[in-house]
DNA sequence: AAAATATATTAAAACGTTTCGATATAATAT
DNA sequence: ATATTATATCGAAACGTTTTAATATATTTT
């Protein structure tokens, strides 16, 4: 028998097929007895439901998609992989697949829609990260229900799941200052993602709650360009710092590879992380602590997001007239050696 | 209207559901007029064949499946990442998509079968990298087309796509001979991979045709530690070599993992890299091009492995009888710093 | 005891395609 | 002119589910 489908089982039963889908589904009135006895001839003959006959029936596709931009799933970086790797395990539990797909930074939706939309192939999307905003409004246009991760759109406001980045800053400055620094500069890259900017905040209020913000202190002790965030910037940035009359005793940096990039450059200064001058970063991506010296940093549960974005996309998909809402995760500060 | 269907095409082009499937898959006879009739009118009403109907008249499911290993995704590597997207890309072209999902290291076929297998939702499936060989038997036996990638299993013949360690490692080897190195030593980790046995046998062949292996070098100049391929490997590796009385001047690590691990080692007993000990990678991961000094290394073309890939399980798929092939894909060296 | 409701099961329609075989005409070979 | 073959189109069945409405019986409420 190449495949066993709904029929066999409700001859084999002595049922109608109605039947079969109600205890498949459990849905509608059958009787316990009933029920138990499909069940088992389902057991039996390992009975799957064919998921295309499925979906033509329920008008589902059983996908969503995971959109995030091309170099964040080329480059170093492993975060986008792992929030993929918690909606993947969340989706374990569901009915759903998810299809991962890519786009350019130069996307436009007339050309370059990833095919999964072109083709009406999900009932959702995630997005994470920074991507391209004429996707975000093509979504929002033709109603696909949609996440953004760790990402959000000034003046939009949309489902999404984000990093709760102003207290993990402030709690990373804070534990600076605990351990003694005063002078704790800023190294960060795009201020254009919000996640930046609000972890600069974080920073700033968290000097200004101990009074370590002096006048002139962000102008001398903040590198700040308007790049995508790398090493180089983490190198460049802290080439500059150090130019200064008075060192910085402390970089916070935006994120984990920046802060890499500023290692290396305060190595190559031969000065002493984290004697000299203290690092840490944002994100805790999985280098940062293979690195020497090991990278403190603020640890974003990276599976969790993914986890969070999975569940709160499935709230939209059942019910999408909601709201829009965003669910705000919460880091944790990671002591190791580089403060 | 909610939703165009392939009646809506017919009826507009005064046609039948068949016709319109027949331009649709061209197939059939069917005169260029109403083809472009029909075709115009397909694009008017951007009408998309629905996937689940589809899927359920043709018996395909238009899936294929991608397994890694589990600490794959969720470690540094970048490798099986880019595979995926080299995948990825090739489906770009064709009706497949891909799912992606990742296996633990203790994999049973009766408890943890990836959901795609279980439900009989892909066509295909590319594992890539060790994998649990109880999970390729099982495909195996299930006559489920598969193709292996960057792994084989000794004994066995299977559709794979593997990298051509051999003379990868062999130009290495080479390159630093050339460049005046003679006492050339192996960091390498689980030699149960066969990528790296082969590794090994370039590395040793490359001394052997220059006449640069003693009696005793293998045992001198080789560390092997049976297993995963990490920094510590390398670390570790280099802590041991540089015990020798008379210091190898070159070191060829299994990978860039490894490689990476040798070099802070090499930097933290104050050596200087390539000046007294230069050292080459394989692999060619995106951290070698960033690292301090960067890495020389053999490129694995990884976009390729994952095109090439999907070329051949799309050949099985079509023709599952076809006797196991081997497509072989070849390396490039890349010159950095560190040699 | 009748009416209303809850429980249990089913037949048949619907979901949107592909494909097989039939039919009809046009072009080519005998 | 007749028989073959190539071209063009279509009707209807099939793919394996879910769902709606109908039917039948059992239980509860009036």
């Amino acid at each position: 028998m190449v495949l066993v489908t709904i029929k066999d089982i409700a001859k084999k039963a002595n049922v109608s097929i109605s039947t079969v889908s109600l205890v498949l589904n459990n849905k509608g009135y059958v009787s316990p007895e009933t029920s138990e006895r499909i069940q088992n001839i389902i057991n039996d003959l390992n009975y799957k439901p064919l998921h295309s006959a499925r979906k033509l029936a329920t008008r589902k596709t059983g996908n969503i998609g995971y959109i995030i931009w091309e170099n964040h799933f080329s480059e170093v970086e492993m975060f986008y992989s792992q929030i993929f790797l918690g909606m993947e395990y969340a989706a374990r539990e569901s009915d759903y697949y998810i299809l991962l797909t890519t786009v350019k930074e130069d996307f436009s939706p007339k050309t370059d829609l990833p095919r999964f939309l072109k083709y009406n192939d999900v009932d959702g999307v995630v997005l994470a990260g920074r991507v391209p905003h004429s996707l975000v409004e093509y979504l929002d246009k033709q109603r696909m229900p949609f996440v953004l991760v760790d990402y959000g759109i000034p003046g939009k406001i949309y489902n999404s799941v984000l990093i709760d980045n102003y207290n993990g800053a402030f709690s990373a400055v804070e534990s600076l200052i605990q351990s003694g620094r005063k002078r704790i500069a800023f190294v960060g890259g795009t201020f254009s993602h919000p996640s930046i900017k609000e972890r600069f905040r974080g920073y700033k209020e968290g000097l200004e709650s101990y009074n370590l913000i002096s006048d002139g202190h962000l102008k001398k002790y903040t590198y700040l360009e308007d790049a995508e965030t790398s090493r180089e910037i983490g190198e460049k940035g802290v080439s500059i710092l150090l130019t200064e009359k008075l060192l910085p005793d402390a970089i916070f940096c935006c994120n984990d590879t920046t802060a890499l990039g500023a290692l290396t450059e305060i190595q190559r200064k031969k000065l002493k992380v984290p004697q000299d001058i203290a690092v840490v970063g944002f994100d805790d991506i999985p280098t940062a602590a293979f690195n020497l010296p090991k990278l403190s940093t603020v640890r974003v549960p990276k599976l969790l997001l993914g986890k969070e974005a999975f569940k709160l996309l499935n709230d939209v998909i059942d019910n999408p007239r909601l709201p829009a809402q965003t669910r705000l995760i919460s880091t944790e500060f990671i002591k190791r050696e580089s403060s």
